[in-house]
DNA sequence: TTGGAAAGTCAACAAGGCTGACATAAATCT
DNA sequence: AGATTTATGTCAGCCTTGTTGACTTTCCAA
């Protein structure tokens, strides 16, 4: 029980992969994302927003002037579906759509104040569970989920991750 | 750079507590449950199922027997949302649901056949999602993945949780 | 025997996905 | 210049899956 990872003759033992073993992950998954979205969807609810909007808001801040095509691919969702939520979002003065100075098809979506002062209140409590998990579990514990959650996405979702990881300051 | 857990003072660092690392694992997460969803999404499709379906499929297995209570409570949905589900997959002979023998007001949900071989197919695909996952990232990463996911839930979410992990052969 | 819990049902509604069709402006290709 | 493609927006309608509220039936337990 001392060696995780120790097995006969060396190699490393493949107890962990074992069903029982990715059972549990995919409960931990499902239980996980639940603890996830909670503090956000709490805040949103009965201000006429949703997940969705939340989900376009935290985009549009980690990429200002992100055009609506780049954001339907990060978000993976169709047009019509995003419009709506765009549309709410810029009748509220949540968001600004420019008309885009080199190609003038293309509308640039930017955050405005009280856009901002809203992202900045979903993602605080958002982070908030984040750092107590974070915290709780330590420093190794947290690169492996990374680790293990990057596997895990398909790979255009880790290229678009990856592309805003590097993004990050 | 070189130390990711190394710092000043012998104390463990910090670092993996900024906004900028928590954003990370946020967007992590938020990529990463769209690949765990992504293949019994692409099973259910067109066959009249969603993923309402796959979690009671999912759980019914789990716990062979269950009531409908109980199952309400770890899917945490209401019972006319569970119930319409449930209705499809009795009708559709994929669950029985039989009278409770000592509490007659019960009723204990099982898979059949047909149900249990759709959970195969099901589970199939998103275990394989995860062994590849977890081969990729290592067990050490595993363990660390699980450390963090349970740390994010919810109390309550935990206790199912821990219950279930318990229940486990 | 009566209160209340467990379960089921009906109705109505909302969020947020989807498809298809169509409009417009701007860029780009021929 | 004219045709085509691209980016975006919009209307209409559909589906799944969540919600609340009201009501019934069954049946355990005090």
């Amino acid at each position: 029980m001392a060696e995780g990872t120790g097995g006969p003759g060396g190699g490393e033992s493949l107890l962990f992969l074992t069903d029982e073993q990715l059972r549990k992950g995919i409960e931990a998954m499902f239980f996980a994302y639940r603890g996830f979205t909670a503090d956000p969807d709490r805040i949103l609810e009965g201000m006429d927003y949703g997940r969705a909007h939340h989900r376009a808001i935290h985009f549009i801040h980690r990429s200002p002037g992100t055009t609506v095509n780049n954001l339907l691919s990060i978000l993976g969702v169709t047009k019509q579906s995003l419009n709506r939520v765009l549309r709410t979002l810029i009748e509220d003065g949540m968001v600004e759509s420019r008309v885009g100075r080199q190609d003038k098809r293309e509308r640039h979506l930017v955050l405005t104040g009280k856009g901002a002062a809203l992202e900045r209140e979903l993602s605080d409590a958002q982070r908030a569970r984040m750092r107590a998990a974070y915290r709780a579990a330590g420093p190794a514990a947290v690169q492996g989920f990374r680790q293990v959650l990057e596997a895990m996405m398909d790979p255009d979702q880790r290229r678009q991750y990856q592309t805003l990881k590097e993004a990050g300051s």
